[in-house]
DNA sequence: CAGGACCCAGTACCCAGGTACAGGGTGCAC
DNA sequence: GTGCACCCTGTACCTGGGTACTGGGTCCTG
């Protein structure tokens, strides 16, 4: 089970073969485990992942942020309780977090902001264009 | 009036002035008026632009978006009566900033998702981490 | 009128984030 | 058992978006 070999992944998140294996040489997707002749081996949540990054990148995050940012997944996800988060690490985090949050707070405050102008900017054109585009 | 050098109008917008010429070179930034001995003189105008683009460029745009999205405020704007846009280039206008108004609606859609999602495995850690740190 | 803080143009360089190429190994269909 | 589509590692290269360096001019202050 879980057979998705590189070409595959890379079809099915819309990126270069290549640039898998940059983001693995990078640390931002985990080494996949391998088939007896050593082909790379992915499962859904790679895709997930990959997609995730794209998604990221678009909203203006670094490689780097995004490392962050899912590090933070990780650590806070409550995935069961074998790996409950030591407290000592706790406040680190959720600072870390924060900053992430107040970011992602700017980024809508001004996107927001953008969408106004513009559909102000649009709504002015419709009036100041008559309905009827042949009249005068 | 309007005095302000390369220098002022880096230091006040925070970035390099090579990026300012670099800007300029790339069109993104009109060229200033120049003094009798050849110096840039900027204004106002100018340093809210240079903000514009870093602002954008936070938010996930390339310089070459950044510059069709003032374009488009260039020529939705209803700057008295004169420079009335012709009918013939409405529809296209209109389409483009359509389509800009889109990708900015899907950024706002993806942080927010992102917000929750931040959020929620915030709550998570707050309700798993007891209230008193100390207590086990 | 000299020194330091600024500006100019031109060109070379740098970093992030990929992308391509070379030289070789699978895997399976015919 | 060979052809073709795929995979591997390693390394070189490219693009966007700047940044620095060179060799010179300006402007103001002491």
């Amino acid at each position: 089970m879980a057979v998705m070999r590189t070409g595959e992944l890379a079809a099915r998140a819309g990126v270069n073969i290549q640039t898998l294996r940059f983001y693995e040489r990078e640390g931002l997707l985990r080494a996949p485990e391998r088939t007896a002749s050593g082909y790379r081996d992915y499962d859904e949540r790679d895709l997930e992942r990959v997609r995730f990054i794209r998604v990221c990148q678009g909203l203006g995050f670094t490689l780097h942020e995004i490392e962050q940012l899912t590090h933070l997944h990780r650590r806070l996800r409550p995935s069961g309780e074998e790996e409950h988060v030591q407290p000592a690490a706790v406040s680190g985090i959720v600072e870390l977090a924060n900053e992430r949050l107040a970011a992602i707070n700017e980024k809508i405050r001004l996107l927001t902001a953008m969408r106004a102008e513009l559909t102000a900017l649009l709504d002015g054109l419709a009036q100041q264009t008559p309905l009827c585009p042949a009249s005068r």
